[in-house]
RNA sequence: GGUGGGAUAGUCAAGUGGCCAACGACGGCAGACUGUAAAUCUGCUCCCUAUGGGUUCAGAGGUUCGACUCCUCUUCCCACCA
């Protein structure tokens, strides 16, 4: 019992510190039921979790199947200041209002995974406010500018010259004082805040916690390109609320030796099932894409339904096995006779007339699947299906 | 505060008076091949019904028949010195 939920824990972590204290928090679950804290920290500056953050999700998700109850901390407060992690410049700071919205959204998402009844919302806007400046020096006196120059990031950028602004520095503290507040005895994150994790265990130490907290990191999930971390500004995501149709297509247009990793991070499926699959692909008994397949379904029916997972691997093999034209297209009406480019702009699935002529140069265009050849084609009134590429599709109704 | 260097399309990066809508690389889009995989090959990649026109090379002026290229000022970055 006690291995098969280690096995479960450690499964795709980066790295853990004091697997120790996981172990005793796990024994003393099973043998007298006692209950422990999971802290992990979500940063509300955007208001859309992808696939990426349920990594971490997940990984919650499956601490409280053994007896976690959840420290959902959000960071308003911290998200004022902006967190440097990662970022090669000085972050902008959020206002209030983004903040509460964004939140909203957020958290009712993360339940599509989480267990709402184990799992604690905070705000460290609570107590850090209240802290108030002088605690927050004595917070500060913490740490040494020599100690902070070692984080990597602040290190290069200082090197570099690239401005640090000196609230960044607290930003370590403010969340690692969290730890301290919180009497965390967990806490995960990604691998790029493993700074910020073991600042926790440190504050712990200093404000006389009991215990520190065991630190558990997760790898960063690459996005569709399989090089770059998924995220939104990127454009490489696939969001947790994206339609069941996109979810399933992305997941498909992946590559097959980023699909590994994705099932490794993101699927149900046990690690002993996933090496058969493997195995089965190596020695070509399986074929890759119907591999594939099983995980966009798996991943598609977590977020939707099953129904809906397989109504989209149905349409996917609609639109791209047998290229019949999508169920679901975006309809457009047009009043009068319109030139062809034109129209491709109208409907959206072209960006300028520019590149609509160029896409029938070089034949990517169709109107009901025919091959469009004539770039001065004028379409008069009638229905049509216009298709660039082999993506795009609009209904085009000309009066 | 002083001295020198720089700002070019999504990114990096050539160009230093006309042949520049601007080399190249990456990215992106499309075609072939496929499994909407990878790899590979090919074409395209500022806008405009276009063998032409318009607006671009940090911003504002100026010199010139003509400027991304020269001059002046402005803004922002970088290096060295203080």
């Amino acid at each position: 019992m006690l291995e098969e939920a280690l096995r479960e824990i450690k499964r795709g972590t980066a790295e853990i510190i004091d697997i120790q204290r996981i172990e005793k928090l796990l024994t003393s679950y099973f043998e007298d039921a006692k209950t422990y804290t999971v802290k992990a920290g979500f940063d509300p500056t955007a208001p859309d979790l992808h696939l990426g953050h349920t990594v971490l999700l997940q990984k919650l998700a499956t601490f409280q199947k053994y007896g976690a109850r959840v420290q959902f901390l959000i960071g308003d407060f911290t998200a004022t200041i902006g967190d440097p992690t990662g970022k090669s410049a000085t972050r902008k700071v959020l206002t209030n209002v983004d903040i509460v919205k964004n939140i909203e959204s957020y958290t009712t998402q993360a339940f599509k995974i989480l267990d709402k009844s184990k799992t604690d919302i905070v705000y460290n806007k609570d107590w850090l406010e209240p802290l108030g400046s002088i605690g927050m020096l004595e917070l500060a006196s913490n740490l040494t500018v020599a100690r902070m120059l070692e984080r990597d990031d602040f290190s290069k950028r200082y090197e570099s010259q690239t401005p640090i602004a000196v609230s960044e520095f607290i930003y370590p503290l403010l969340q690692g004082y969290d730890s301290v507040y919180l009497k965390s005895d967990i806490e995960i994150g990604g691998t790029d805040q493993k700074f910020n994790l073991l600042m926790g265990r440190q504050l712990q130490k200093t404000y006389e916690v009991k215990k520190q907290q065991a630190v558990l990191m997760m790898p960063i999930l690459e996005g569709l390109d399989g090089v770059h971390k998924m995220s939104k500004s990127l454009g490489n995501y696939i969001g947790v609320s994206d339609e069941a149709n996109d979810m399933f297509g992305k997941i498909l247009s992946i590559s097959d030796e980023l699909m590994w990793r994705y099932f490794e991070l993101l699927s149900t499926k046990s690690l002993d099932e996933i090496d058969l699959i493997k195995t089965g692909v190596q020695n070509a008994s399986i074929h890759p894409k119907m591999v594939k397949e099983d995980l966009a379904h798996e991943i598609t029916t977590r977020f939707h339904s099953y129904e809906k997972a397989t109504a989209a691997k149905e349409e996917f093999d609609r639109v791209h096995t047998k290229s019949k034209i999508p169920t679901d297209i975006a309809q457009f009406l047009i009043n009068g006779e319109v030139w062809i480019a034109k129209a491709l702009v109208e409907c959206k699935i072209s960006p300028s007339t520019s590149q609509a002529r160029r896409d029938i140069k070089q034949g990517a265009v169709r109107i009901d699947q025919i091959k469009v050849s004539d770039e001065q084609l004028q379409l008069t009134s009638g229905e049509y299906v216009l298709q660039v590429g082999k993506r795009k599709f609009a209904k085009l109704k000309v009066i």
